[in-house]
DNA sequence: GGTTGTGAACAAATTCACAGCG
DNA sequence: CGCTGTGAATTTGTTCACAACC
């Protein structure tokens, strides 16, 4: 097959959500993995440092193309190169966060957006009180700044971490302003309209589901007299919520 | 065996892990609407709150136990108190936070967790310099001291919000203080004994997940024939609909 | 020999559609 | 009639197992 058919063919490949969510995970590994100074890596060891099976590893990277070698593994700086690509991390994506309270506060202190490529280009809020001070470098602003910082910082990624009755709003505001990534931090539903992708992590949840299986542990819901059988652990090695 | 056959079919009943995932948010949407005065609830209604559709409320809430009533929903405060009482939420969870940094000093004055019935019990780092001082009411305390606050305060469930390079061994040593249940925020992969439970929350992942199928939308990623440069300025205006 | 890439088998999750019951 | 509860159908994701290839 010669080069351009392989492109093409690549291109219309559809990538599960799945193995999109695991891509960064393994871009990770691979980024150690070459600080490291390997130059090739096998499924095998993928696969461990990234927690995950061989199997799957190899499932994923074939969406991407064929880019290991039978017998030897994949060249760590060609597939970080490819999946960087894939993942369109080859520039910058300078993010828009609003609500300067603890988490947005944080969020901005927290170099590890700006070290994967997602430098906090601007930090917003409500509250009038808030506006004019600076975080680590950059303003708060007020929200009503938001249609005017995405046409001159030209971001397309926003960060909800605001108080949950506000989420909806803002993310009404950021989808009109031309923003469509949306990551909520707010625990609220919020709905965005076709053509904005929308993430969202919801810290108490996370803990509220490990508060459930931490209960299967301790002998399920009791309504009752005490329950002589400990179920054992629902541990499915694969699991998400389970090592 | 009669005597316990309604408890044992429910206990019995494995809950599909996507299904354990969605619960806190419909208790999340209860709540609201038991504040909103509402006595009872449909499943559309409960499905347009939590974001979700009717039929997959219905099965979700099935696995529960049959608690609605056909012609007229589900009554609010019933289900609210089963699902609370499923998800173990009938006490509170005392968390310890390991590391004391950005994100560990805005989890611990995050008032969502203990909100939600997880107070932060306590904080600890490693480094002495921050060891003594106080946060939101909370001493912080050295890493060392984790068996023994584990044992005093009750605590099963820990939180990692240190560097990447310290996470393997803080999950390490609550798992041995007694620890059953982690989130993690630090951008690595841990791995825990069996019979632990463990979540994580990857910051940086979240927004290169949402970098993907924003590319996808600015075009894929541009690699025709020899001319590896990215995109400059992802302002393309068409939208194939991605969430 | 060693390791990838992938159809085929399997498992989990979602959605459909309607019987069953208030 | 209205809405739940659930089998059946469908879709999505995971794992197996082995041919293909270096």
């Amino acid at each position: 097959m010669d080069r351009y058919a392989r492109s093409v063919a690549e291109r219309s490949r559809r990538i599960p959500e799945a193995t999109v969510a695991r891509l960064p995970v393994y871009l990770r590994a691979l980024v150690e993995e070459s600080d490291a100074k390997a130059t090739t890596i096998s499924s095998e060891r993928l696969a461990e440092l990234a927690g995950v099976n061989a199997a799957k590893v190899r499932k994923d990277l074939s969406y991407l193309g064929s880019y290991g070698t039978r017998g030897v593994g994949y060249d760590v700086e060609y597939l970080m190169f490819q999946m960087s690509r894939e993942l369109g991390l080859t520039h910058d994506w300078p993010v828009i966060i609003v609500g300067a309270g603890n988490l947005g506060h944080a969020l901005a202190n927290y170099g590890g957006f700006r070290d994967r490529g997602f430098p906090v280009a601007a930090l917003l809020d409500a509250d009038p009180s808030k506006v004019g001070g600076r975080i680590q470098g950059i303003d708060v602003r007020a929200v009503d700044d938001l249609d005017d910082l995405v046409a001159e910082l030209g971001s397309v990624i926003g960060v909800i971490a605001t108080p949950a009755v506000a989420a909806q709003e803002v993310a009404d505001r950021m989808a009109s302003a031309g923003i469509t990534s949306i990551l909520n931090f707010a625990p609220a539903v919020v709905t965005v309209p076709d053509g904005v992708s929308l993430r969202k992590v919801d810290l108490a949840v996370e803990l509220q589901i490990l508060s459930f299986y931490q209960q299967q542990r301790d002998g399920g819901p009791d309504d009752e007299a005490g329950n002589p059988d400990a179920p054992a652990t629902p541990t499915d090695p694969a699991a998400p919520a389970v090592g």
